[in-house]
DNA sequence: GTATATTAGTTCACCTCAAC
DNA sequence: GTTGAGGTGAACTAATATAC
């Protein structure tokens, strides 16, 4: 039996508050050409996002709204069952699919789900369920597609989704029980990770020339001041990208710099899982501080009462998505890796090149722990809920320990 | 402390619009 | 009118908050 062809089901957040199926005549039509309950679970699913959406963050909605449509999709057309007719057995199956889904249901490229045109959201015909990610390292876009293998992780964010479904469905009365909770244990897919984790940050040395390749650069344009300035701050002052950027519910304004009684200064932060912080700035970033700001003809320091934005845009009005501030930093370590790899050949910039901004948190964080800082600090500093976060994730107490006590193992 | 749930970062492709 | 700064949507992986 030939696979049916994937349709896409639900639209962004922002489309789907709104939606109207006369305006989505493919949708409409897997409605009117399937049995009855179809169009009853997708109206479930239709609810479950949009509780997503409005309470939980964006991200959590994208993540969520791409599992649950992946599960109808298969239930409507593949199994054809009803999901609250789903047993153990059923889930299994269907992660099974996940593990290695036909090739006609993947994609190697990212495409919108509808497209507007002439007032209709036509399906995208292209669209596919799954993706076959190329490495960073091999471009070519011919990936072979029966290659295809979901991550760990993203298993587990499957299975998560999937329970969170079926817990929302049992509280509105509309499922009597969780199948995927109880098949999440007996999931074949999943291997244990003891793996130690490669650090995600650069040695001092990198970082110097990293550093001074941005300051080389402000010097000669005046530009790139701000790309300097994210850099700094975000090294220094262990920021996530998103904590410098615009987001829905705050904004980043100089007037977040403050001075304490005793002239400490401080930056307050909104952070992950909507918790504002307050970190140490220390004194050696003051002068970046101060050069950015001049480069914006603004005064030397900060006022509390100042809302100039945090990062300004060169064009346009209002703070920076942390999209573009990526592209920033990016452009400097690809200055960066560029040079070093004239000055120290291949091998020693390669860590350059694969870089990415997070790293850049993890390598102030990093050497502050090397400089004897007090894990207790350096967790606040960094706005993490528990010290084990730090530990595992900065530190790595055990696995230095271990790697001290293995070392000197004997051959003979 | 461990396991689970949620939220964020990464990368790609393509789009839009402000400033020259 | 170009052009490049900046935005959006997508699918994935990583980080980390929170429940147990």
């Amino acid at each position: 039996m030939a696979t049916p062809k994937p349709t896409p089901l639900y639209p962004t957040y922002k489309e789907l508050k709104e939606i109207s199926l006369s305006d989505y005549p493919q949708l409409n039509s897997v409605f009117t050409d399937n049995p009855d309950w179809c169009a009853v679970h997708w109206q479930w699913g239709k609810s479950f996002l949009e509780y997503t959406g409005r309470n939980k963050s964006e991200h959590t909605y994208v993540r969520f709204r791409n599992e649950i449509e992946r599960f109808l999709l298969w239930a409507f057309f593949i199994k054809q069952v009803p999901v609250d007719d789903f047993r153990k057995a059923d889930i299994l199956e269907y992660v099974d699919f996940c593990w290695k889904p036909p090739i006609s249901w993947i994609g190697n490229s990212n495409l919108d789900r509808f497209v507007l045109e002439n007032g209709y959201f036509h399906s995208n015909k292209q669209w596919r369920p799954y993706k076959i990610q190329a490495p960073k390292s091999q471009q070519n876009k011919d990936i072979d597609k029966k290659k295809y293998r979901p991550s760990q992780q993203t298993l587990t964010s499957t299975f998560t989704a999937i329970i969170a479904f079926y817990k929302y469905l049992m509280n509105e009365e509309l499922s009597y029980g969780n199948p995927a909770q109880i098949a999440k244990k007996d999931c074949r897919h999943f291997i244990t990770d003891a793996q130690v984790k490669e650090a995600k940050r650069l040695t001092e040395i990198q970082w110097q020339f990293l550093l001074d390749t941005a300051v080389e650069m402000a010097d000669a344009n005046p530009i790139y001041e701000r790309n300097l300035f994210v850099i700094a701050s975000l090294k220094t002052l262990f920021l996530r990208i998103s904590e410098l950027s615009e987001r829905k519910n705050w904004s980043p304004v100089m007037g977040h710099f403050w001075q304490d009684e005793n002239e400490n200064w401080w930056l307050k932060i909104f952070g992950k899982g909507r918790k504002l912080r307050d970190t140490t700035v220390p004194l050696d970033f003051i002068p970046f501080l101060e050069r950015y700001r001049l480069s914006r003809c603004l005064s030397r320091l900060p006022s509390t009462s100042e809302n100039n934005v945090l990062v300004e845009k060169i064009r346009g009005q209002g703070g920076m998505s942390s999209r573009h501030l990526r592209r920033l930093v990016q452009d400097i370590f690809d200055n960066a890796y560029r040079k070093m790899k004239e000055a120290d050949g291949e091998q020693k910039a390669l860590k350059l090149k694969e870089a990415s901004t997070h790293w850049l948190r993890h390598t102030g964080a990093s050497m502050e722990v090397e400089r004897g800082r007090a894990l207790k600090d350096l967790s606040e500093d960094l706005g993490h809920a528990s010290m084990a976060t730090t530990d595992t994730v900065y530190v790595q107490t055990e696995n230095k320990k271990r790697a001290e006590s293995g070392k000197n193992r004997k051959v003979n």
